[in-house]
DNA sequence: TTGTACGCGTTATCAT
DNA sequence: ATGATAACGCGTACAA
């Protein structure tokens, strides 16, 4: 009975422990720990003191202490979020739907920025591997943090990649979606409505844009209509950077009759600068985006796009990660790949004649 | 030396723990704490040792296991978001938020949804006071859920309820928006555009809802034009709920001649609705929307919105619960109030003659 | 200046 | 059928 309250939170109230129940109820604290956790296996437990011990507990609002759990190797029950951008529409989708994921499989989820500490790998280390999560989640493409990456392989976490993009020698598993068969829906699509002046507007940032981009000039190639100089377009990953990409494909010759952006944000803004310069869509400019993020739905007039399939992309990665089925870490790293479909809305239609 | 591997995690390779640095420098376990923890006051410690032993550790790769130290009493940094629905757009931006101004604090954050655990509370509370948050911060209003605040109240963690509407009296810290300002500043505004007939789409599920529609009629009362029967139209908080409001809305005599909705979300579903309709925005309806998601600057045309000071009523809720300046628990219960501006786009013009 | 011993709340392995 | 006891990794008062 040494320091009572030094230890004590502010609030004063101390948590009820083992040791409280035990006293008591008159019995030793190690019997406690045996009814409270159903003894497994060792013998029976005798019917009477078990429910005295269940009613004190219960009347005295016992808890377990999971971090004294923890220590003695419990798993946290946390899944760790890396995400570069949080601020990007696409990736708070995506930790929604990581939070709902893990949440099913009884883990709460933790956010860890990584904008910042981009340089110092050991400050994200210190504030995911360091909180004993049971599994990391790299929310896009980071292999060019190399700290990073080297600080994460030395964890004892359960490392996943969503979206690692071009990065398929990654030695964690990874899961993503196949660019080229979206970008390749997206391009039938606009041709099978007569379109051949097809420009593309991409960002740097994302981890599948380089993916995405090769697609389409790999798919423009083959429909004899190879992207002129001028018809990619990269800027930044905001609605302002799809808003100014719009004018300068407008003043190309021959002039686009359509555009695909490697995200939906980029449409949203090559929609709003649309609606500013006066461009009719998609009497004049078709728009093709992808990810389907919830406002695409929303948008005047809807927006077409290839839909990213979200939760099944995420699901993968928490079950891989601290699932039944994770990956054991032997054998042959895992890569999945899922089929994005095309959702048609109202940003696309024939071209103009 | 008992269980060696029993305890392992499955990656197999243990943790450096301080007894190893301590084994491999020669010296005390203890001494290794002191230098490593930059011995507060006691006394000296030779730089001799010292300089051994940081070399060691760094070599050896040690890192504090933040579980044994939070088991000691040490704070987990870790900041506990409870929101009920996290696929609502506004409370997506209020994670990121919370997120970010946990971070300058040093502080990560756990999600927790409320919704499937309405019901049990000891749920809920198993995710995230077990997880020892040193803070929770209430995303929403959840004073019907009794359970949840019951069990709250008796956490060791600070809990502080953002956007809790008309609960006042709440036995926890809250920071909110003045939702009357927010709506007298939208009808002063339609008001001075010559607007008589404005209607209100308001949602049950939103805290903040009761305020904002007393709001609104008190105002319109105030200014002589008492809201008609049906001019207060109550639907869920999604897009589709604002779009379904419009047909009923426009089929009012006096037939409004705006409309202020109760959140942004609902703003966007009349403006599609009016898209479908064919009613011009602004020309024959104008709308007011309430938060300033980010989408609202990318509808076409712009969003008319009351702001959100979100930065301002997140960061003094995390400042509250677990900042150098939190509440310390004694005298009045603290309840900050930020006014919210109006942000003029273009769903939002003078009234049609 | 450094080593020893104890306890935080659990679980697991011995004894009784 | 239950009680004592040893870890888990760390911080710290106390002894040397």
């Amino acid at each position: 009975m040494a320091s009572r309250q030094s230890n004590g939170r502010s609030t004063g109230r101390r948590a009820v422990t083992m040791n409280d129940v035990a006293q008591a109820a008159g019995v030793a604290q190690s019997t406690v720990s045996r009814i409270l956790n159903d003894a497994p296996v060792p013998i029976p437990v005798s019917q009477e003191t078990r429910a005295r011990v269940l009613g004190i507990a219960n009347q005295l609002g016992y808890r377990p202490d999971p971090i004294a759990r923890a220590l003695r190797g419990a798993p946290t029950m946390l899944l760790g979020a890396v995400v570069r951008d949080i601020t990007d529409p696409f990736f708070a989708v995506a930790v929604e739907a990581l939070s709902i994921e893990a949440k099913e499989r009884g883990y709460s989820v933790v956010i860890g920025h990584a904008r910042a500490a981009a340089d110092e790998a050991l400050v994200l280390t210190a504030v995911l591997e360091a909180r004993h999560c049971d599994g990391i989640v790299l929310l896009g493409d980071f292999h060019r943090e190399r700290h990073l990456v080297e600080d994460l392989r030395k964890t004892h976490a359960r490392v996943v990649g969503l979206w690692h993009g071009t990065w398929l020698d990654s030695p964690f598993p990874t899961v993503g979606v196949d660019n080229a068969a979206g970008i390749r829906a997206a391009l039938d699509h606009l041709t099978s409505l007569g379109h051949r002046q097809i420009a593309f507007v991409g960002a740097e940032m994302f981890g599948d844009e380089q993916a995405r981009q090769r697609a389409y000039r790999e798919h423009m190639a083959q429909i004899g209509h190879p992207a002129p100089a001028g018809y990619v377009h990269v800027t930044s990953n905001t609605i302002d950077g799809g808003r100014a990409a719009l004018a300068p494909l407008l003043a190309l010759r021959p002039r686009p009759t359509a555009v695909i952006t490697a995200t939906d944000v980029l449409a949203m803004g090559v929609l709003y600068g649309a609606y500013e310069c006066g461009v009719g869509i998609p009497g004049e400019l078709s728009i093709v985006g992808f990810d389907n993020i919830p406002m695409a739905a929303a948008t005047v007039p809807g927006l077409t796009t290839v839909a990213m399939p979200m939760a099944e992309i995420v699901g993968a990665g928490v079950e891989l990660s601290v699932g039944t089925d994770r990956w054991a870490g032997d054998g042959e790293v895992p890569h999945r790949v899922f089929e994005p479909p095309l959702v048609v809305r109202g940003t696309s239609g024939p071209a103009p004649a």
